[in-house]
DNA sequence: TCGTAACAATGAAACGATTCAAAGAATTGA
DNA sequence: TCAATTCTTTGAATCGTTTCATTGTTACGA
């Protein structure tokens, strides 16, 4: 098996030096018609290619952009990574995907992995505390864009969704649709995104002074979970029941919506107003369709890739920034009979 | 910014020569015990990390391999981009991935990065006929393993999964629980994968002489148009009914099942039992848990991994191997009442 | 004490691309 | 025709690592 060709056989097949294959590949306004199409001649001949390994390291830097996320198999975070991946080709480069399954060990491992690459910068949705980490990262010299975390404007630009607002929102659609004994169901409270989406429907309720907030806690944020909660609601049904239930994500909400619609003694939306949180695929077809959140995933993608390219190009001292994105309602069946 | 360290800066720090640098990170015991504590020090002190572009010029080989999937939203290929993972990560290779989202630009856009950086080899599903090309691939000495698609074995080596088998064993467990009246239902019997499934169930048919399969074709393989085929069943209820469905994946059985249960005429499984294809994580949630036929997908991304290996290490000639695996089949309360 | 073997450390060469100063060729105008 | 200018091409130096033949050092038995 033949050694793959080289810019050097590229050159001797076409009688150049290599310096003039090289001007044929990133330049080839300098070269001469007749020269270019000898050397691409060759260059077919010979099936080159070229060696990125080589390129990198006269360039000192990749053309890869390292991404980890906690799980590619969350619909959330696919989204981020397409869109991620086609704002970075745009400008040529291409994007490494780590995925840490929400496991700081192998979180670390990828950092380091795209530390020996010398990716132009990291896209990272950390798992567990990893800024010292990355401040060292930084001081080498690869700019890191938090994802879906808010973070110290002073230390790191990050790209994340205003989850207050989201939480308002959801809220405050069921108390526009009349509603006024509002549930809460998640799981895990302390997870900051589920605490600000409770955070703001509390805020949402506090502004209807007839209105009352109900927290439900969850065994998990599945649709299992979100069935058992909805069992011990069934067990409410004359008088108890709230009258709107805002799930934590849609997980929860597809369950609580099963339990509801089995037993056929609470109808949805009539006896109560149902909505869930990210807007997953499943959402719209359900057997109520669910009105629910929607996260602006491409904008996080491509915003997080742009801020990254901003922080590359002002070399030095640099006014890191967060930028924080607004979620959008979706109104299904689920809340409101067409 | 200081420019990162390189070898020659950590044996300058340590009062060494770069060779030894390099072995105390390659070959730690040709080292003495005095020495390799100094340069491990001056590593930290300046906070090197080996430079993986210069490592791979100089082996002329990278330590990556290339992974293109059709979709990684799939949860198919989730699964089967961990494994293949896990399993590189045992020889201490790291995973390139791809999504190519069945776009035939895509995929090609990512078989020619993979090629400039010089993976071990690449594992790829295929979009379109890419034989040409891979072909091409191989002849410049990268091995390449098809993965969900049977290959002609003189050319490549391939992991897929038994369709057929899949099929059999889906119908053949409905047959089995006294289910006689049978339907198939499937989009675009076009596809291998589908086309498969169905010649598989209709193998089992014909082994009992008075059961039947019916037909019917869905418009596509969501929720959605399952529930369009599931609507058309409930006007049969009296009657006319299939004792027992097979769906082409688990996507179309839920949107049959909402159809079914959401009018409380047929129940499941009395009346009809229900199977899947692919075992996704909200089969075991529905409303009534659906029975469905599960993919080794760890089995697939691990193997395809091995065969790469296989066809790294013997290299020359080799005879390519098509690993066929089969599905196996969950039993859950669609089929069978506890 | 010496010779030998085992062990450590050295540093130049190589990997393949890009860069850039310099040389060479072609073109222009006088 | 010649000098000046522009356009092409050249090839050595460089990036950071690994390799390996060579040199230097240590330990040991005779």
């Amino acid at each position: 098996m033949s050694r793959t060709a080289s810019i050097k056989d590229v050159a001797n097949h076409a009688g150049v030096a290599v310096g003039t294959v090289s001007n044929v590949l990133n330049y080839p306004d300098r070269v001469s018609e007749r020269t270019k199409v000898r050397v691409l001649q060759a260059i077919d001949d010979l099936g080159f290619v070229r060696n990125d390994a080589a390129r990198q390291l006269r360039a000192g830097q990749s053309r890869t952009i390292g991404l980890i996320v906690l799980d590619v198999g969350n619909p959330f975070f696919t989204a981020v990574v397409r869109a991620a991946e086609d704002a970075a080709a745009l400008s040529g480069s291409a994007v490494l995907l780590g995925d840490s399954g929400h496991k700081a060990e192998r979180e670390s491992h990828y950092i380091d992995l795209f530390q020996e690459q010398r990716v132009q910068g990291l896209l990272i949705s950390p798992v567990g505390d990893v800024t010292e980490r990355l401040d060292q990262l930084r001081e080498r010299g690869v700019p890191t864009v938090l994802v879906d975390r808010r973070a110290d404007e002073t230390r790191f630009s990050s790209v994340s969704v205003d989850d207050d607002a989201g939480g308002y929102l959801a809220a405050r659609h069921l108390l526009d649709v009349g509603r006024r004994r509002l549930a809460f169901v998640g799981a895990s409270l302390a997870i900051r995104q589920v605490a600000d989406r409770l955070q703001g429907a509390r805020r949402a309720v506090s502004e209807f002074p007839d209105a009352s907030l109900e927290v439900l806690e969850a065994e998990g944020q599945t649709v299992l979970a979100g069935r058992t909660v909805g069992n011990s609601l069934v067990e409410r049904a004359d008088g108890g029941l709230p009258d709107g239930i805002f799930c934590a994500n849609d997980l929860l909400a597809l369950g609580v919506m099963q339990s509801l619609t089995m037993m056929h003694t609470v109808r949805i939306p009539e006896d109560t107003a149902l909505i869930g949180y990210d807007d997953i695929d499943f959402a719209v077809s359900a057997v109520v369709p669910l009105s629910s959140i929607r996260q602006p995933t491409e904008a996080l993608g491509r915003t997080a890739i742009e801020l990254l390219a901003e922080e590359n190009s002002s070399n030095g001292e640099h006014q890191h920034r967060a930028v924080v994105f607004t979620p959008e309602l979706v109104v299904r069946q689920s809340t409101v009979r067409d």
